[in-house]
Parts: structure tokens; sequence; C-alpha cells
DNA sequence: GCCGGCCTCATACTTTCGGGTGATTTTGGC
DNA sequence: GCCAAAATCACCCGAAAGTATGAGGCCGGC
């Protein structure tokens, strides 16, 4: 019981635990290096420079092994043909499912045009400031930071033509 | 002359020579503390403790910053209604009859994706000022102003996906 | 060799975007 | 009628995009 404990204790918190077992380790090694080290007066930069790689291999090493791999999402996409031009039928299901309104779908069609934020205030009859505020909270929604992020995104997931 | 080839180098090596004078910067500054260090003598620990975690640091953010993000691959299957199944093949008669060069062709399918001028300069191992010469170009010659404009017209001549 | 096109980069400047905050008005549903 | 969500607008600020101009390096054709 106590040995599980212990080992799952162990196991979940291996890395810092090594990390701080290294750092002990060093420890001991510079008291015992430390005499020669002030005979050796010169060497007291090489050993630093020693020290300085030695800890960056570390960390490159703790990122590496710390680091979890992004996951990509891949769509496999399988192709359905269609004989006429279906006109187009917007996905339904992701517009509602991110809480895009009506106004800011708009708004991205006519992004996907290339209009400009104030073009776009112009033909909607609205101020550029609205077309900012949709625009910023479709980004939001959309969880992109570009109007041709989103503009990508909204084309992928069929939102837009 | 000289200063191009000078700011070249330093570009291409911009890393390297970075950590190289990290690493003289802080030799100096040991040298400058190494009275201080003598006089608390105890303090010696704390102080390569602090190398450590600095260099460890250095590490970490060395390893972010070159090495390419691990990724993940998840596979999913997503339902796509195409009209036609080919390919795409890029139209190249309107690519040259434009003028559009290789390297600007290039930029333009990474805007396509909704990459910053950034993310496109780091991606081609070029300055942001080259690739907002190449933008610039590519907007005179396809007679666009945006970069929005552009991705939505390149995808109608069909010079990009 | 030299010229032109392409690629590269820089500097300086203007415009457009996007974030953040706050506020008022419409509107749709209960 | 009331409430919540949507739509509208404003202001500020910083970041990104785009314009203009000049310049050096490299390469292929003449």
């Amino acid at each position: 019981m106590k040995r599980s404990r212990l080992s799952s204790f162990i196991h979940h918190y291996k890395i810092p635990l090594l990390y701080g077992l290294s750092l002990a380790a060093l420890l001991l090694v510079l008291k015992w290096l430390e005499v020669r080290i002030l005979l050796i007066d010169h060497a007291f930069e090489v050993y630093i420079g020693g020290i300085a790689l030695l800890f960056t291999a570390l960390g490159i090493w703790l990122t590496r092994k710390l680091s979890r791999p992004r996951v990509e999402t891949v769509l496999v996409e399988k192709e359905v043909y269609v004989q006429g031009g279906l006109p187009f039928a917007i996905n339904e299901r992701e517009v509602d499912q991110l809480g895009i309104s009506k106004r800011e779908l708009e708004v991205l069609g006519l992004m996907a045009e290339g209009l400009s934020n104030q073009e776009i205030a112009d033909r909607l009859f609205v101020s550029l400031n609205t077309v900012k505020t949709h625009s910023s909270r479709l980004f939001e929604k959309m969880e992109v930071r570009r109007r041709t992020q989103a503009v990508e995104k909204g084309k992928r997931m069929n939102i837009i033509p």
C-alpha cells in the first residue's frame, strides 16, 4: 500500500524529482570540486561555462520531455459527389454550435469577399465600429486572430461559400 | 556592400550569435560579481543555483524557439461535397500572364492559409520586410489592395488550391 | 561584360486591424 | 412587461498590414 502510494507519487512527480536530484547531485560535486577550483583559479569561467551548457541541455531535455505534442486534427475529406451544383448549403449545425449570430455570419461573408471593415460597414449601413465589434466577437467564437484565418476556417467548415 | 553581407550574416546566425553574446555578457557579470561572491562565501551555492535556473530557462526557450513542434495527428473523417473530382492543377497561364514570380506565389499560398506576414517570414526564413515587398508586388500584379482580396482572387483564378 | 528580373532587406510613414471597455437601443421569447 | 441576447456605436491603444523608396546580390540571356 505504502509502496504503491510512493511509486505513484514518484511516477507523477518524476520530472521535478529528477530535476531536484540533479541539482542536489550537482551541489555535491561542486563541494568536492571546490578545492581544486580555488587552486586552479582561472578555471572558474570554464567551470561556469560547463554549468551553463549542462543546464541548457537539461532545459532542452526537459522541454522535449514535457511538452505534450500538439494535437493536430486532420480532416480526411471523404468526397461525396453531387450532380447539380447544389447552391451551397451552410452547415447550420456548426454555426449555432459556435453561437455565431446572423449579423456576424454576414460580416464573415463579406470578409471572405476581400472587403475591408470600412467597406463592410458601408455595405451594411452601419458604422465602422460596429463592424469591428462584430468581427471581434466572430474571431473569438471561431478561435482565430485574423480575418484571413476566419475566412479560411469558415470555408473549411462550410459556413461560407 | 559590407553592411548588407554583415547584416545577412547576422540574420542567418542570430540564434547562435545571441547565445554566444549571452555567454560573454554573463562572464563579464561574473567577473564583476566575483569579489562579493568570495566575500559572502556561503552564497556560492545559491549563485550556482541561479545560473542553473537561468540556463535551464534558456534551454527551454531555445527549444521552444527552434524545434518544430511535435504534432500528433488525429484523423477525422468528414464528408465534403464536391462537384468535379479533379485534384487541382494550378493555372500556369494566369500566373505568368500576370508575371507573378515563384516566390510571390509561395507567399500568396501562405497568405491563403491565414498566416500573418511575420509567420510567412519565419516559414520562408526571410525577413518581414521581404515578405512585405513580395506581397506589395503581388497586390500590384493582381490589382488588389488587401491580402483577403488577393486570396479570394487567387482562388477564383485557380492559382492557389 | 552588362542588363534586367528576381530576391533580399532596410527605413520611414500611413492605414487598417484587432483588443478592451463601456454604453445605449432593438428585439425575441417567456 | 421583462429579461437576455443581439445589435449598435464610441474611444483608445498597440499591432499588423500596406506604401514608397532605395539599394545590394545573384543569375541568365545577349
